[in-house]
RNA sequence: GGAGAGAUGGCUGAGUGGUCGAAAGCGCUCCCCUGCUAAGGGAGUAAGGGUUGAUAGCCCUUCGAGGGUUCGAAUCCCUCUCUCUCCGCCA
């Protein structure tokens, strides 16, 4: 959510900044609800004032013992006009946070223009893609030919976009995933975090899939339903709803390995084929918080954090800035890495690293004190993938096959294969 | 699933209709005293919001959540959620 005072005050700017999106800000409608609300909290909290104060007069006089009937009867009309009041303000609020729910964060000032991913600028590039003395094949034919990605029982178990992994492969991306958190906690300063995959709507609201996205996410049929997280950023980053953190445990850094559940509605059509975009897949997520103002140094330390995964893995990858047009809606500026895929012969998003500033954090109250104020002040927040175990499953798959259709295992996995060095038929 | 107890400020914990946003203790901050790995004295110390040039005043809201009764509710009534204890069941 974007500060309401900033909204008031300088309405205009705030348009301008989320034109960059090509979002459509209608400063007018805005303000003048904000007027009404103005107008009518100032006169509702008058009459707040006034019921309290004839109601501390009424007890004064009760215990006097006087006659409170003269009194009582001045302050019949006030409760009526007040319950009116209440409710056309809490009308009018609800409808301002309609807007404010609806509004994107701003964008930095660094963020490129651009409308899609088109115009996503490359800010580095590390390693280079391998020559193969063959032709090389895509995670699908390497997976199938070794038995061991099975998409066939899985969508005769759940439909399109699951798969079911056997064998080493299955192996090789908890591997991975193993690799990553230990990679995480115990050189950059993460603590590894446990989580719920299934939460309230409220949750979703402060990180900001809600109100909005919600044919993103699938939902329980409960009484009170739950959502399937979409990622592990939701549950972690509500770890700080409603709370004021101590400045000397800042900034905090939590990881977490969770799968993670999207409906992909409006992508059909799109990665139909293999394991690059499924209904459930699993991911390791960095999440900070940070104090205002440390956030931009954060999110590109975040990111390194990330692309140390991919240089351990020893996969060509390259960074992007997302363009104007391309930024999450929450975020105020992102990274993503892009891993070289030889089935494809193309990079393809493995992690995306956000800065969303204060913006979740005042949805969901997540705060810390300033040691030079005394008060709370809200928390910056970021997060990002370190990285997509799916897709780097995939990524190790292509990267390191041979012509007859093995994979090499990484030096770094191997430890966690057992020692294993290489996948084949029936290993 | 059954029975019972509870939910109050950073923490512990009083408070059962009328200056209670809330005693006391702990913690924390500042000051004084003391001059030393201590103790003592004093003051301050919830959050969110509105108004405003203002982090000055003033005002509003909040004692798990949501409703209700009342001139007035932390206190009474209803619903819900959560926590704890015991029993049952269970990975």
């Amino acid at each position: 959510m974007i500060d309401p005072k900033l909204l008031r005050q300088s309405a205009d700017d705030v348009a301008s900044n989320l034109a960059r999106r090509g979002f459509e800000f209608d400063t007018g409608a805005y303000l003048a609800l904000e007027e009404r609300r103005k107008g009518l909290q100032v006169e509702t909290e008058k009459l707040q004032s006034e019921r309290n104060a004839s109601a501390r007069n009424i007890g004064k006089a009760k215990a006097r013992g006087e006659d409170i009937e003269p009194l009582l009867a001045a302050v019949k009309d006030l409760g009526d006009k007040l319950d009116g009041n209440e409710a056309e303000l809490a009308k009018v609020r609800s409808e301002l946070r309609d807007i404010e729910l609806g509004l994107p964060n701003l964008l930095a000032d660094d963020v490129p223009a651009g409308t899609t991913e088109d115009d996503n600028t490359q800010v580095r590039r590390w390693g280079e893609p391998a020559e193969f003395g063959f032709e090389a094949r895509d995670h699908i034919e390497l997976g199938e030919s070794l038995g061991m990605l099975d998409f066939e029982s899985a969508s005769r178990i759940s439909g399109a976009r699951f798969t079911v992994m056997r064998g080493s492969l299955a192996r090789l991306q908890r591997a991975l995933i193993q690799f990553m958190l230990d990679t995480h906690t115990s050189e950059h300063g993460y603590e590894e975090t446990y989580v719920p995959y299934l939460v309230q709507s409220q949750a979703l609201v402060g990180t900001g899939q809600l109100p909005k996205f919600e044919e993103d996410l699938f939902k329980t049929a409960s009484e009170t339903p739950f959502y399937l997280i979409p990622t592990a950023e939701v549950p972690v980053t509500n770890l700080a709803r409603d709370s004021i953190l101590d400045y000397s445990d800042l900034p905090v850094r939590y990881v977490a390995h969770t799968p993670c559940f999207r409906s992909e509605a409006g992508s059909h059509g799109q990665d139909t084929r293999g394991m690059i975009r499924q209904h459930q897949f699993e991911k390791v997520e960095l999440v900070q918080f940070v104090e205002a103002g440390k956030s931009d140094a954060a999110l590109d330390e975040l990111t390194g954090h990330a692309e140390v995964v991919l240089r351990r893995l020893e996969l060509p990858y390259r960074t992007v800035i997302l363009c104007s047009g391309d930024t999450g809606f929450g975020s105020t500026k992102t990274y993503d890495i892009e891993v070289w895929l030889p089935g494809q012969q193309k990079y393809r998003e493995i992690s995306s690293c956000s800065n969303y500033n204060d913006y979740q954090a005042r949805r969901m109250q997540a705060r810390y004190r300033n040691p030079q104020t005394g008060k709370p002040e809200l928390l910056h927040t970021l997060n990002g993938s370190g990285v997509a175990a799916g897709r780097a499953l995939i990524a190790v798959m292509e990267n390191y096959q041979n012509e007859d259709g093995s994979i090499r295992i990484p030096s770094v996995l191997q430890p966690y294969m057992g020692g294993q060095e290489v996948i084949s038929r029936g290993s």
